[in-house]
DNA sequence: CAGGATCCCTAATGATACTG
DNA sequence: CAGTATCATTAGGGATCCTG
């Protein structure tokens, strides 16, 4: 289905009170060890499960499919599962997700100017 | 005396092994709980350590000087302490930490755009 | 293939008391 | 005022095994 759900609190920081605060709110969605490297891969077009894990080989299943669920609730990717056996199951990203990229683009800039290795 | 050190590798995800990846090298720079909103308090001039305090009154004694000693060490801010009794202590951004700006102005608008509440 | 369910560890944060 | 020090808590992440 895909329906952007109400806005799900995930782990991070749960007690925060500041909500309201923009980076606050990003760091929610975007700033644990394995959701920018999801949405930077699914910045690349559609992927299947699989695939994910196999262009993310650190991740374990748990945190794969834990992350997948929190950015799904987030609005931020979809999730299309295809009732065929075996399963087939597509993410992409939300037009929400897509619009993530100039925050990326900034902080790659910021990154490469400063990222001295 | 404010010098920038070398690299320091927060608590952040320690055994992160994407270094490279601009989006985790960012997130172990102002990803916890508390960078982003000294970082913020910090665009807005500089500060005092008890200013800071009162601008951010969630933070317990200990999590404001850890984030700061790591802000400092990572080149983000820079302290200036005064030799006088009673101490008094500055704190404001670097650079390098000014030009974070269009990362949290990017943030901010996708922020406004999604942050429905 | 694409997950769920458990148990476990440690990093991150908090509470509280104390100090130059 | 601007911190230290110590102890306690919790949440993020990992390992392993299991399943429709």
């Amino acid at each position: 289905m895909a329906t952007v759900k109400e806005s799900s609190t995930n782990q991070i920081n749960k007690r925060l009170v500041n909500t309201r605060c923009p980076v606050t709110f990003i760091a929610h969605r975007m700033g644990n060890r394995w959701k920018p490297l999801v949405i930077r891969e699914l910045f690349q077009g559609t992927r299947r499960y699989g695939e994910l894990k196999r262009a993310i080989p650190a991740v374990t299943e748990k945190m794969l499919i834990q992350t997948l669920k929190e950015l799904e609730a987030d609005g931020i990717i979809n999730r299309k599962a295809m009732p065929v056996v075996p399963p087939h199951v597509e993410y992409n990203l939300t037009e929400c997700g897509k619009d993530l990229e100039p925050v990326i683009t900034e902080m790659v800039k910021w990154s490469l100017k400063y990222n001295i290795q």
